[in-house]
RNA sequence: CGGGCUAUAGCGCAGUCUGGUAGCGCGUCCGUCUGGGGGACGGAAGGUCGCAGGUUCAAGUCCUGCUAGCCCGACCA
């Protein structure tokens, strides 16, 4: 993309409204604009990070077998008034009525549309297991909407249910949950920290919540230092094996990590002294087994081996995705702007031509443009009539984590410069080594 | 939902107390000089002062009502 052809409304100074990081960032980048408390529409440059985690999050479903579909945003108040959750869940629904004086409501979840869904097209032990999952817009009429798309009204989000004969089945998608969400976040390149939770109105027995440690996090998190030093990393697992997922939940929750809700400062203190921290967490996902609690209520049965109809056992699963993007910037930023981890970033590279109207200076961008899109990546290339502090504080804004920097002074000498959004540190090469050089750091991804 | 506050140009703000021609900085547009970290100079555009009603010769400013948004708390992914 030639940025002289986009639409990347950056603001110079901050918007009062924005009091932590990345909202500030986001509205000065010109990723998001709000529309009413909680509720944003996504700028290109947002949209365009928004869907890079989208696509993250349904490969990693998906590469542990999980099914994707996509239900509606609005919901019949009828199957939750078969659940009980109708009166349940208070004034954050948000609650509406058709032409006909039907009870509607924008869902904040979808367990009792996928029940209602399992229920009149699943009957037999040997459908089982299945896991259906979508990424739609939910909608809770927090009272105080803050923090930008941290806590917005409107959100997007990954839920999946998983559907299993007997609770030791479920425990395995429950597992297998963690897995997935393990390597989604470290794809990401965030670590998110799995942490005994409570589970909350939607209810049940077992959950983690996953937890990325930041200084503005909502929730006060103990832990034992040790968890932070636990990877996925590249080891290949099968989701189908029970003993591989199993022991990856068990390496991964062995040590003490707990939110404010389930911290009990007795088995805190039993962590070695000098291993004892306390610090913020950002919440970006979450896992429940919640067994039968809706299959009961809303007579989600099969028929198993021996022709009796069972409620099957469920458990439900988030990953917040447009909060990911909030959590993404607190944990990734410096004073000057956002810094992308290379899986997420809007724009694989940023291409700064110094000096726009200088034959040699367009020329060797034009180049540099070419061949970064004839190996499949995407660049930015800053061909705007601009002065060169102006184009970096740009780029250093938006946060790509790689900048060419195309001048006629380096051009004489045969050079451009590559430089590192996080380290800062800038080397000279020919404009083909800085090609191979970026091409390589997103083919080793 | 309790407490506090705000609403004036795209963004950040002054002007309101004490009523009398709508302002500043940034951004935008034009021009000149510049040209490796938000440069300088000159010119220009851009406003139903959140909405409605009232007081007054006259309302951004005073009065009444409403709406929206923000902050702290409680709540929450």
């Amino acid at each position: 993309m030639r940025l002289s052809r986009y639409f990347l409304p950056v603001l110079k100074e901050t918007p009062a409204d924005a009091q932590i990081a990345s909202h500030r960032l986001m509205l000065r980048a010109g990723m998001i604009r709000q529309q009413s408390a909680g509720i944003y529409s996504w700028l290109p440059l947002g949209y365009k990070v928004l869907k890079k985690i989208e696509n993250i999050v349904h490969e990693e479903q998906q590469r542990v077998g999980h099914i994707p579909l996509l239900m509606p945003t609005l919901q019949s108040a009828d199957l939750w008034r078969e659940s009980g959750r109708y009166d349940a869940y208070g004034d954050e629904m948000l609650r509406i009525s058709d032409r006909h004086g039907r009870d509607m409501l924008y869902g904040p979840t979808n367990e009792e549309m996928i029940t209602d869904i399992f229920r009149a097209h699943v009957g037999s032990y040997k459908d089982l297991p299945l896991t259906l999952y979508h990424i739609q817009w939910k909608f809770r009429d927090e009272v105080r909407p803050r923090f930008g798309v941290m806590r917005g009204r409107e959100f997007l989000m990954k839920d999946g249910y998983n559907f299993d004969l007997t609770k030791e089945d479920a425990m395995h998608a429950y597992n297998r949950h963690l897995v997935s969400y393990l390597r989604t976040y470290e794809r990401m390149g965030l670590q998110a920290i799995p942490m005994r939770a409570d589970s909350g109105p939607i209810g049940g027995d077992d959950t983690h919540e996953f937890l990325v440690l930041a200084d503005t996090g909502e929730s006060e998190v103990f832990y034992d230092k040790g968890v932070t030093d636990i990877k996925l990393g590249a080891r290949d697992i099968d989701p189908y094996n029970v003993d591989e997922c199993r022991s990856v939940m068990e390496e991964f929750t062995s040590l003490y990590a707990r939110t404010d809700e389930t911290h009990d400062a007795a088995e805190f203190a039993k962590v070695p002294e000098d291993r004892q921290m306390t610090a913020r967490g950002i919440e970006v996902g979450q896992i429940f087994y919640f067994g039968t609690k809706y299959s009961e209520s809303m007579g989600a049965e099969v028929v198993g081996q021996d022709g009796k109809k069972t409620p099957v056992h469920m458990g439900s699963h988030g990953i917040g995705v447009s909060r990911l993007l909030g959590a993404l910037i607190e944990a990734n930023h410096d004073d000057k702007g956002i810094i992308w981890p290379e899986g997420v970033t809007p724009f694989h590279v940023g291409i700064v031509n110094l000096k726009q109207g200088d034959d040699e200076a367009d020329a060797a961008c034009e180049a540099l443009y070419k061949s970064f899109q004839a190996l499949g990546l995407d660049p930015l290339y800053d061909d705007r009539k601009e002065r060169a502090g102006g184009k970096f504080a740009t780029m250093d804004l938006i946060g790509l984590p790689w900048r060419i920097t195309v001048g006629p002074r380096g051009l004489k000498n045969g050079v451009v410069e590559v430089t590192s959004r996080r380290s800062g540190e800038s080397e000279e090469m020919t404009p083909e080594q800085a090609v191979e050089k970026v091409a390589k750091i997103y083919a080793d991804l």
